[in-house]
RNA sequence: GGCGCGUUAUCCAAGAGGCUAGGAGCCGGUCUGCAAAACCGUUAACGUCGGUUCGAAUCCGACACGCGCCUCCA
């Protein structure tokens, strides 16, 4: 049992050697609060939260950072926008956030900075930078020069020559080099500020995350994480000012997760072709879009739709539904059987029984794969199809038949506390879903109980011919009925 | 223009030299008054052209197509 993560700094799988062992700082980038979170971000945060639970699985003693971008332009302009002030929208942004974060069952980092309660640590860095001549001031605002760290953009595999050919950046007077980027920026006319060497100002986005991550991991830590694109110039550009500043390694395992897509392209505020994440657990559960961003692997693009959406809920549904079974299995009182302990399992059972001792070495070796989710699912399917096999054809809740539910039971738990699934009682996350869907159509479940128990009259007299037109008049409205030995319910389709 | 990634059956999606991935669908079965739902079973694939190898979806090369980054982005 090794850990193998991808690393963008060296193009490959390695094994990941913790710092300390036994213990694993991480820290991911987070979100400015400057607007509603979309799916592309519930991607991330997902993506980060499944890493951040196996490795505490895995027996990791895990530090997650995770920080709000609380000032920056964005911030301001919307501030401005609304006459109010940054901190406002600011504020208003991080709850909102939290909400949708909590709602996802994504779980708290082990410390949550925003940037503006570590503007001294911003301050200080910036001051090691000018005192190694890697920063300089410039009419107010201090500059980073790149041309004085010979590894920068070793993350993303460029060279600064190729840059400027292709660069779109507009070449300002203030900067030495076209690429040199901002450390802090003099304070305009109405726009927040605090104090520093340089004069009033506020830091410049990037430094903010190498201030905050040293000051809760150190200077060097093992991974890093964020979206695939702020490979450049976010952490090209926080490896630059640490190591520069430090001079040691700054980040040994860098992550990044792959893009949500929309008809095969990427999902962004610049493209308009979001889905906030408040807008679609309108339409689908929680659990429905946790369990869609899993089916992939988290580098992986990801191609968002309805379909999709749907599909990943009846697959959920599926596992649902087999856990209910097995609870229904295990809350049945065992009749007092005649079994005693040298009973054997049926054939079914036996190859349930397989299944549930491959389980766990199974589910770790895809985790420890660069945290493969959808083939750890994949073995979670298998599981359930091997115990729908063995409920189907089981006669009698037997000692061995309800070790063996409760082990399968315990062992699809589990992994659902990794992957942060099956959080819902079966029976009440089924029911959720169908209760969800109510809301869509245009009949009363008043109407529909009426119709039902006329059609339940009709079938007793075996007048089929109206019975069926009650059911077909309900598939109209899109109302399933689904007759069982214990009478009809219903369902929307 | 530079750099990088991808192309797996009808669709979604793992796998990375020989070992049934998985889900949805189709088809067949169980159940049912008949259906539906549920469950069981079954099916099929590796972009194109070359190369390496006893053996290639998997490694190498070329090509085609798609996408991303190079500006703020998760």
């Amino acid at each position: 049992m090794a850990l193998r993560v991808y690393n963008t700094l060296t193009g490959e799988k390695e094994l990941f050697i913790p710092l300390t062992p036994g213990k694993a700082g991480m820290y991911v980038c987070g979100v400015t609060v400057y607007d509603y979170c979309h799916i592309g971000h519930a991607r991330a945060y997902i993506s980060f939260d499944i890493i951040y639970r196996y490795l505490k699985y895995a027996g990791y003693d895990v530090t997650y950072i995770r920080n709000y971008t609380d000032i920056d332009d964005k911030i301001i302009r919307r501030a401005n926008e609304e006459s109010t002030d940054y901190r406002t929208v600011a504020d208003r942004y991080i709850r909102a956030f939290d909400e949708d974060m909590e709602r996802l069952s994504i779980k708290k980092a082990t410390f949550e900075p925003k940037a503006t309660d570590h503007i001294s640590g911003i301050i200080e860095i910036i001051e090691a930078l000018i005192a190694k001549d890697h920063a300089y001031v410039s009419e107010g605002d201090v500059y980073y020069a790149v041309e004085t760290f010979p590894d920068y953009l070793k993350l993303s595999g460029r060279n600064l020559e190729e840059m400027q050919a292709g660069a779109r950046v507009e070449v300002g007077d203030k900067k030495r080099h076209l690429m040199d980027f901002a450390l802090w920026k003099g304070s305009k006319p109405g726009e927040p500020w605090w104090t520093s060497p340089w004069g009033n100002g506020r830091p410049g986005w990037h430094i903010e995350c190498s201030a905050m991550s040293m000051a809760f991991l150190g200077k060097t830590f093992d991974i890093h994480g964020g979206g695939k694109d702020l490979v450049f110039p976010h952490h090209e550009n926080e490896i630059a000012q640490s190591e520069a500043a430090n001079g040691c390694q700054f980040v040994r395992y860098w992550l990044h997760n792959g893009f949500v897509n929309i008809n095969a392209e990427k999902m962004s505020k610049s493209l308009g072709n979001f889905f906030t994440i408040r807008e679609v657990l309108k339409k689908f559960d929680p659990e429905t879009l946790r369990f869609f961003i899993l089916s992939a692997h988290y580098r992986s693009p990801i191609d968002f739709s309805d379909q999709n959406l749907d599909e990943a809920q009846s697959a959920l549904e599926r596992i649902y539904s087999c856990l209910a079974a097995l609870n229904e299995v295990l809350a049945a009182t065992p009749a007092a059987n005649p079994t005693g302990p040298g009973e054997t399992l049926s054939h079914a059972g036996q190859e349930l029984r397989e299944k549930a001792d491959q389980f766990r070495p199974r589910f770790v070796e895809a985790m420890d794969d660069d945290f493969n989710s959808a083939q750890a699912l994949g073995i979670i399917f298998e599981t359930v199809r091997a115990a729908n096999r063995f409920l189907a054809g089981m006669k009698q809740a037997t000692p061995s038949v309800l070790t063996l539910c409760a082990d399968v039971h315990s062992l699809i738990a589990e992994a659902g506390s990794v992957l942060g699934l099956f959080n819902d009682i079966p029976e009440r996350w089924l029911k959720g879903i169908k209760t969800a869907k109510a809301g869509q159509i245009d009949i009363s479940p008043d109407e529909i109980e009426q119709l039902i128990v006329e059609r339940t009259g009709a079938r007793s007299s075996k007048n089929f011919k109206r019975s069926d037109e009650i059911r077909d008049l309900l598939l109209e409205k899109g109302i399933q009925l689904l007759d069982s030995a214990q009478g009809t319910t219903w369902n929307v389709k």
